[in-house]
DNA sequence: ATTTCTAATGTAAGCCCTTTCATAAATAAT
DNA sequence: ATTATTTATGAAAGGGCTTACATTAGAAAT
């Protein structure tokens, strides 16, 4: 652009030798001797060289490149992810294409198209997906290029690798919880209801509830309009209108966020009045008041890992094609 | 990777034409017969062709790739504008490289040669910087080579370009609202004490204390530790135990709700016993409790001027090399 | 039908590298 | 010193595309 750009026959000249030994310079410098690798250095630094990734991925058939394919940057649980995944990606000498979908199919296709374009080496769809045919298509086709890891999902495929957390086990411990502390109305605000993540809890919500013989409230649970803090907070006041509980666990920290919200703008005191408690232990649960009991996903951890595979996968060593991570409660005050 | 890759070669062949043609069919297509257009659109979805960008960009001497880097994409401030960011430039037709940085000296280097490596179009600098030679250095280099963006920090140089929110006005706006409001004694936390956005609104506080005719309390002001919640809380802490006063402004919005919690923490009344006050407008003001009084900076609306400074620059238009974003105070519960 | 001009297509060079294979230089062995 | 062996370097092809220039086909003009 504003620089005529130097490439590799300038250093050749400049350093009196032909390209293929500045390029062995680069990549294999222990072929070199060392009077010609200085040589080279020295014409690299006058010059202020910089190689071209582009050309070299084009004959090295790698770009070390990921795309990230996400809901919403914006967003705790996807920013901690990502923060997680561009970290080990970058330990490992790879960096990070980024895409925001909001969950939307013609997004999550044009990012798709562009990453394959851009030659990543493979592809993390980070974060909880809806269930599909249509959106499963997408993997799959993606799959057939290059590696596919899932955050949070589940399919089973080739090329199709996934890490998540166990989801049915968390929704456990956490309503034994509110169980034994004696709730027994306990409502529920679900995320997008097809995504797997909603499935799962959803499922284990109800199996909970039977298990200790408590009946259940078809009003006390509510597909929430969004699954952030705006959702929650409608979502808790259409609950409000339909019946009354002492608990309310939401499928997503966000969403308890937005409901305790409305619960104290109503004059609720949490937890006393109507305990409240999320699922995925952000950060913000830290700091919100009163602090927010969940249930801890290990973004972070979750992050890595996927990455993790990715590589093992792209550098073809064993790989889990399902990894399960534990989940643990996490109590604070608002439950 | 997994599947051999069908190249434009493939594609002549199949529909009977040469390479020429294809590409042309691709960037020119008003040039050829409809038939041998549709002839080759044929032959592309029959071998599900997907042209390869880096052979592309290595010829055009563009990626329309954009590098990011931030100090921390799991921040909500740094999340909203990477999240502008994207969409703008998503839909100018470019894609996001993403480093984070910590605001190390050594990251940000190594994300710099990457991102230059790979032939990034330009280098958006998101986000508040330190202030000192040898940040600068950095951002010099970069626009020898490309052009730079940075938002919320001034640096005048060649191929180098900044939009920012006038934060003089913002901190004046937000500390005589405070004083009208009767606070006398009104602490400050302070961000990186060497960020272009610090140095201003403390500069800025004093100022309008003098104008005042407000005693300025030493104790009462205080550096961070971290620019963060965490930070606030500890900030917060150390305040309390130094002197009395009855509002508080932190540098942002993250610091002030740490420091909202370490007041509720310790029993005080937020804003009946003290006011606090953040910078920034992040979404998370409206969902914290008290809702969080601030000064908007219009995130995304940075976000958004970044890009079309960088596009418009790419595209040798007339762009603006120093643009300043009108701040607006939003009063909420917190004071 | 022949020539002239325009529009459509092809040929080949070039973008910047890596890597195989061949060659030259240095070292070891005789 | 001479040959065999190893090591360092160079020449050239190739990776997938775009584009200037040359060529051919087709339309318009005579």
């Amino acid at each position: 652009m504003t620089k005529e750009n130097v490439n590799i026959y300038d250093i050749a000249k400049e350093a009196g030798v032909s390209i293929a030994t500045v390029s062995r310079a680069m990549n294999n410098p222990e072929k070199l001797r060392k009077e010609t690798k200085e040589k080279i250095e020295k014409a690299m630094k006058k010059l202020s060289y910089t190689p071209n990734a582009l050309a070299q991925s084009l004959v090295s058939k790698s770009t070390r490149t990921l795309g990230v394919i996400i809901a919403n940057i914006n967003n705790p649980f996807y920013g901690e992810m990502v923060r997680a995944i561009e970290d080990r990606a970058s330990d490992k000498g790879y960096t990070i294409l980024l895409g925001n979908t909001d969950n939307k199919f013609e997004e999550e296709e044009k990012y798709i198209d562009i990453f394959l374009k851009k030659q990543v080496d493979g592809i993390i769809f980070a974060g909880g997906r809806r269930i599909s045919e249509k959106y499963n298509r997408h993997l799959i086709k993606v799959a057939e290029n290059i590696p596919v890891v899932l955050t949070n999902h589940i399919l089973q495929n080739k090329n199709i690798y996934c890490v998540l957390s166990d989801e049915a086990k968390g929704t456990e411990l956490l309503m034994n919880y509110l169980i034994e502390k004696g709730h027994r109305e306990i409502a529920y605000i679900n995320g997008y209801a097809d995504s797997y993540a909603s499935i799962i809890k959803k499922e284990n919500y109800l199996k909970i509830l039977s298990k200790n013989s408590i009946p259940i409230v078809d009003e006390l649970i509510i597909d929430s309009p969004s699954d952030d803090m705006r959702g929650g907070y409608r979502a808790c006041e259409i609950l409000l209108e339909r019946g009354k509980f002492t608990a309310l666990f939401a499928a997503n920290d966000l969403m308890a966020i937005g409901a305790i919200r409305c619960l104290t703008a109503r004059g609720y005191n949490v937890p006393s009045d109507i305990a409240v408690a999320g699922y995925d232990d952000i950060d913000l649960c830290n700091y919100v008041s009163p602090s927010l009991t969940s249930v801890t996903q290990n973004i972070s951890e979750l992050g890595s890992i996927a990455v993790d595979i990715m590589t093992d996968v792209l550098e073809c060593k064993e790989a889990g094609r399902l990894i399960f991570i534990e989940p643990k409660l996490v109590v604070r005050q608002s439950a």
